[in-house]
DNA sequence: AAGAGTAATGTAAGCGCTTACATTGCACAA
DNA sequence: TTGTGCAATGTAAGCGCTTACATTACTCTT
């Protein structure tokens, strides 16, 4: 894949009369130039359709100007909204953000890492704590500024810019079980390579242990997608020993799961009630409205920006943020039913 | 913001006792490397945390293996999945995506086109064909390869891969007609630089046109969001002649109708048809479902990138790929009701 | 034992750009 | 008139990499 016959500075400098550090300063720093010439730079620019070589000029001047985010995958609606808000900081600093998906895959992530590190970036913004421990010996040898979002953790040498998804889920089961849920099932999301994931579930099943009469019937796992969230609900509720409450690992799962409680003819939250995290524009819309945790995407990813841009100049003694999540009480979650 | 001191092929060189080339060689044609050498740079690699300067490579070989794709925005689901199959096929080939975002913004769109042709990009995928005119003239003169997408024009001399949003909604609204619908009211998406959206609605209002006796009653836009669809919604039931069925420009439109007419104590579809586009997994969890159009966004991201390696790499006689679209019929389209 | 062939490595130019330094041509002061 | 200062421009080196070409040190062949 030849980059074609590409104008030059050369092309444009030969075009306008003039030599190439002219036209260089033209573009860069235009006071420097005379009227006449600049004109007909502008003009030889748009003739030949030129547009910089950013890999020369990054050479040139060592700088880049570029930042790199990971994240596991476009296909979730949760980093969508947080790299927006993150982009958006950037932008307002005049830097670039690279975008590159992992599949929440360690090996593909560090792949990543380096794709985005050779194209420039010169900080990066990572999606949880589950890493490789190459990845992290690479992060420390070049000492390539990153901060790590949507989880958090104390006292660690990174920098998390996120929720603590244990304490959340924690939380979140504590409020389900205070309506009186003896019984409880968790459909986690993907656990492999997912911190998160596994965080929450594993928060939820600590609330429940940390109970005195209550228990977890059942704990499984789905990836992310709604059909996935209904199979392992309707898996669940095969079983003899129903939960009256589920606990689920993220929105689109529990939107699946409450697919499945219908199909089976159980009322939510009458006969069972069914939490969800993220809170996903989908929670508010499905019937019942979803009961969930909500996250701070947006403040999350402005946070993440903001810190990653500090560590990327070099400031000292900074530190990571812990946000709060918020637990939204809608209509799937009730009172646990009587016995009938 | 500096790129600190990286470090590059020369420090490799010295700190493994052989010259530039040989580590260069190392890196790109291993075989023609001794055994011995190669042991010591890849320590030497991996103690530096060398990675190459992308950059230089692309300058020294004129080759990127880079593409570029600019969507409107990350948020809307409909993209992600498209991208998504974009993406794989790509990686498949050994090419790279670039992926930026123009927020709708048809000059933020020429920036970002530049920027990511600045950074390499032999190819680009464009979304729509709402373009600025010297966006076209800067494709034009630089002869840059690209495929437009999320749409179908016959016999324009460009490259679409995509359906016809037009007779999409065309068709679906024939068929909401077909339910004895006469008074249609359609939310259509924000049509600002958007001809998706603008066709989808032109193609809703010209099926009613065709009809006998049927008419459009009210005509809203919104951005894409749900509460943005319920407002919506909400405004057009507190006119006086309300219409019997609601075409929406998309899902999250019509999700938000949905909550609105809800709120209003209408019945779903007994009172009135709610019908959507796109089919996102939102749709189908919505209770009642949703009837909407099925979007092929899997084979369309990969026509897509099918298509534009084959322009990257020259191929003569190429032509579009027209997709079609699915009606799918769920529970929120029923028969109009009877005058009560 | 001498020559030919080959594998391993080095040398140096050049990719498109920026920028320190050098040069030019002017307006103005003395 | 002759400097002096400044604005506008040019010259050329060098950023990190690849690669054609040159060199070296072998192993075989005869």
């Amino acid at each position: 894949m030849s980059m074609k016959a590409r104008p030059t500075l050369q092309d444009v400098a030969n075009l306008a009369g003039v030599s190439t550090a002219t036209v260089s300063r033209a573009l860069n720093d235009p006071d420097k130039v005379g009227q006449a010439a600049r004109d007909r730079i502008d003009n030889a620019i748009t003739a030949l359709g030129y547009t910089p070589n950013f890999g020369a000029r990054a050479l040139a001047t060592n700088q880049t100007n570029t930042v790199g985010a990971i994240i596991p995958t476009l296909s979730n609606a949760m980093f969508a909204s947080g790299i927006q808000a993150f982009q958006e900081v950037l932008s307002e600093a005049a830097v670039t953000l690279l975008i590159a998906t992992s599949g929440y895959d360690p090996e593909n992530e560090l792949r990543q890492i380096k794709s985005l590190v050779s194209r420039g970036a010169s900080g990066l913004l990572l999606i949880g704590n589950d890493r490789l421990d190459e990845t992290r010996k690479y992060l420390a040898t070049r000492r390539t500024p990153h901060v790590i979002s949507w989880c958090y953790h104390d006292g660690a040498d990174q920098l998390f810019v996120g929720f603590d998804n244990y304490a959340a889920a924690y939380d979140a089961t504590q409020r389900v079980l205070a309506n009186g849920h003896k019984r409880i099932g968790i459909i986690a999301g993907d656990c492999t390579s997912n911190d998160r994931a596994r965080a929450r579930r594993d928060g939820a099943i600590a609330a429940v242990g940390d109970a005195p009469d209550a228990q977890v019937v059942h704990v499984v796992q789905a990836p992310y997608r709604i059909d996935a969230g209904r199979q392992a609900c309707e898996e669940i509720l095969s079983f003899a020993n129903r939960p009256t409450a589920l606990i689920c690992g993220n929105d689109v799962l529990a939107a699946g799961a409450m697919i499945a409680a219908r199909g089976v003819n159980l009322n939510i939250p009458d006969d069972i009630s069914i939490v969800g995290f993220d809170d996903i524009g989908l929670a508010s819309v499905v019937t019942p409205p979803m009961t969930t945790v909500r996250v701070p995407q947006i403040e999350m990813g402005r946070a993440a920006a903001a810190l990653l841009l500090d560590v990327v100049a070099g400031k000292p003694d900074l530190s990571g943020v812990r946000l709060d999540t918020q637990f939204i009480e809608r209509g799937s979650l009730g009172p646990a039913p009587t016995k009938g």
